[in-house]
DNA sequence: CTTCTCACTGAAAATGAATTTCATTTTCAA
DNA sequence: TTGAAAATGAAATTCATTTTCAGTGAGAAG
């Protein structure tokens, strides 16, 4: 599909960066989970989960393992991997598909709910809220009878600063 | 992710059925198109077409070629891959992403914009409009200045059969 | 302290859908 | 009719994801 060397993917956050106080109430949320399905908390979990919170990025697991390589190199992508389930399974994270052909994962704890708008030619990617969406989840549920659990929202396009360069070609 | 052994998908069309005189239309736009990249017309990519036009569902590419094998036993995988990509191409089709990890298409021709309600049990998919989510993507991008082209909009539940199930497990 | 049992880890292999390759066949304009 | 260009489909390749497996480690029970 699209071919996206390296992309910016503006997030818009609440909290303006993830303050000591939001990585130990995490952190004591991935314990919690592991401790209810029988796991082990382990340096590597939370070596993984720290780096995780410190992006503010769409991560594709790829781009974590080489994130956590930096803080322990002996961390494999398998870990990563799994341990990325483990955050989506206890709501720390949540998978974002942006038709490209690679998953990603964004932070979810504490997060508004939002919706992504991707540029197709550069692949970068903005937040926006919508409290419309959200309603119109519930209602279209009620009637069809469906128990809605959640929803993606996507908007494509193209941004500003692709329309210039298309515009004027080559600035040398 | 899921694993969807058959899976009903419900389509909500504005013609109940299509018409002989839709099936020459279509095939009319993907000839000229066909000519406009210089490209040939082939009795694989009309029958791949018709085959594709007499489903109302949401196909993968390989529940499509099974369908187009019972026409013609000869056509391959590789060509209706090719010809899914044509039609996207032409605007006949367009892709849906379930989030199941298969790419499926679905007809674009003469077709109101709409969105997808999806079972999250049994994969089954049902079909609803919503002026408000058209209108949401025009101002949001006005407002971060995208020049948008599309959007997806899904929302994930459990439907009211899937639902039933839970509750009243083993009808013997 | 020792043993035993699980879970953990990460390299490597497997999977599976999407895509490309390539030798052969078909189309179409002249 | 003919030749260049495109089409075709089986097979091979790609690539992200997922599973396997053999070795490691931590904690519980004796």
């Amino acid at each position: 599909m699209l071919s996206l060397p390296f992309m910016l993917q503006k997030r818009i956050d609440d909290q303006p960066s993830i303050s000591r106080e939001m990585v130990r109430e995490a952190q004591d949320i991935l314990h919690r989970h592991l401790k209810r399905v029988g796991l082990k908390q382990t340096a590597q979990r939370d070596t993984i989960l720290r780096s995780f919170l410190e992006t503010r990025d769409h991560l594709s697991t790829d781009e974590l393992h080489r994130l956590v390589q930096k803080k322990d190199a002996g961390i494999g992508y398998t870990t990563v991997y799994r341990t990325l389930k483990l955050l989506a399974e206890c709501g720390l994270a949540s998978e974002v598909a942006f038709h490209d052909g690679i998953a990603r994962y964004e932070h979810q704890y504490n997060r508004r709910s939002h919706h992504h708008m991707v540029c197709t030619e550069c692949g970068s990617s903005v937040e926006f809220f919508s409290r419309e969406v959200d309603q119109l989840e519930q209602e279209i549920g009620r009637r069809h009878h469906y128990a809605t659990t959640r929803h993606t929202f996507q908007i494509y396009g193209v941004c500003e600063d692709c329309r210039k360069k298309r515009a004027a070609p080559q600035p040398v």
